[in-house]
DNA sequence: GCGATATGTTGACGTCGTTCACATGAACTG
DNA sequence: CAGTTCATGTGAACGACGTCAACATATCGC
């Protein structure tokens, strides 16, 4: 009763349990042991193994959940960026949902990946081609994908880096104003 | 015997023989335990207690060596970039450095910064004003500071992506070219 | 030489990830 | 509805880890 998918055994629905005290935790920012997760779910340390090979594997589901939330925020309404400004705003997005969830984040693009998740696989997939879609609209003629490269690059790079302070900045409103400089000082190179 | 630094106590160079230790494990690519470390130095498990407080300790100081060293490798031959292509090999040896140095790179960058240490943040700092110096070189008369969140952004997102096999790319002379290629469109967006 | 201090050791504690043998209960078969 | 089967959860255990406190030892300043 905690959590949301359709199963019902058991004990409950402890795959979605679990994945979501993780997430919980995550957000909260604090580490967790597998071991903790199963207290908190009322479950023995050996039950998660029935649903996650690993500890890695849990890890692994959640970065897939994380990755298919961001992509939601950065689609957002389903509007194409159609200008400048616009793709602007999607690294505003996109370094947005890195601040607010630190911890998540980094567990997404922080540590290796395995590549045999095919769901963690495609949502990255699906993160390349919304990029190449706006760049195409943004920059008809252009090739797109060096342009996407470019965009998520520096989308990414910038919300690592505000992560851990190495560029200054107090207010997550000020980091969207910087995020919108990098963009436009960018832009403005050859004008 | 085994590493550089000018100590010589009760068994020899602790601090400096786990460092080595630590970084050469490190570069191999496989994660390492405070108490390997003592092992493989031959110490006891609580030794390196007395040079570092902290597992993360150790993780910072690793960090600052890694910080000075990809510093030392931006900076090279200590000419200043003169024009957008000498930008992208700046850009080039970021993600050179990134890919040859994966765990190193990821542990640099990948995990909560705590601020702490003074020589982390002085080697941002030098990082960040390098940049500056560069674009103010190429660009003259433009605002620095964006252009520089820009690269470093740019730079450091293309790194971590193409660690993470997020962009496509088999050789490394291919992720130069790619790299070359996404900061050329963003150069060419308005010629 | 001698005492203070830095360095290293021993042994222990609690936690962790993981496994294996076993228990249990829901679902399918007839 | 009875019996089997399979998915799921339990319990106890293993080895490794980070860390600490009490103790030992060598080096250095005097």
């Amino acid at each position: 009763m905690s959590t949301s998918t359709k199963e019902g055994y058991h004990h409950g629905d402890l795959r979605a349990a679990l994945l979501s005290s993780a997430m919980t935790r995550l957000e909260a920012g604090d580490q967790f042991s597998l071991r903790a997760l199963a207290r908190e779910v009322g479950v023995s340390p050996a039950a998660p193994y029935r649903h996650f090979d690993d500890r890695e594997a849990l890890d692994s589901a959640l970065t897939a959940v994380g990755l298919r939330e961001l992509t939601a925020e950065l689609v957002g309404d389903g509007q194409l960026p159609e200008t400048t400004e616009d793709l602007a705003e999607l690294g505003v997005r996109y370094v947005g949902f890195a601040l607010r969830r630190p911890a998540l984040f980094r567990l997404m693009f922080g540590s290796a990946c395995d590549l045999d998740n095919p769901e963690r696989v495609a949502a990255a997939a699906e993160i390349r081609s919304l990029l190449e879609l706006s760049m195409r609209n943004v920059f008809p003629g252009a090739d797109p994908a060096p342009l996407a490269a470019a965009g998520w690059g520096l989308a990414h790079g910038l919300a690592f880096l505000h992560l851990e302070g190495k560029l200054p900045a107090d207010s997550p409103e000020q980091v969207a104003e910087d995020v919108r400089a990098a963009f436009a000082a960018i832009v403005s190179i050859n004008s």
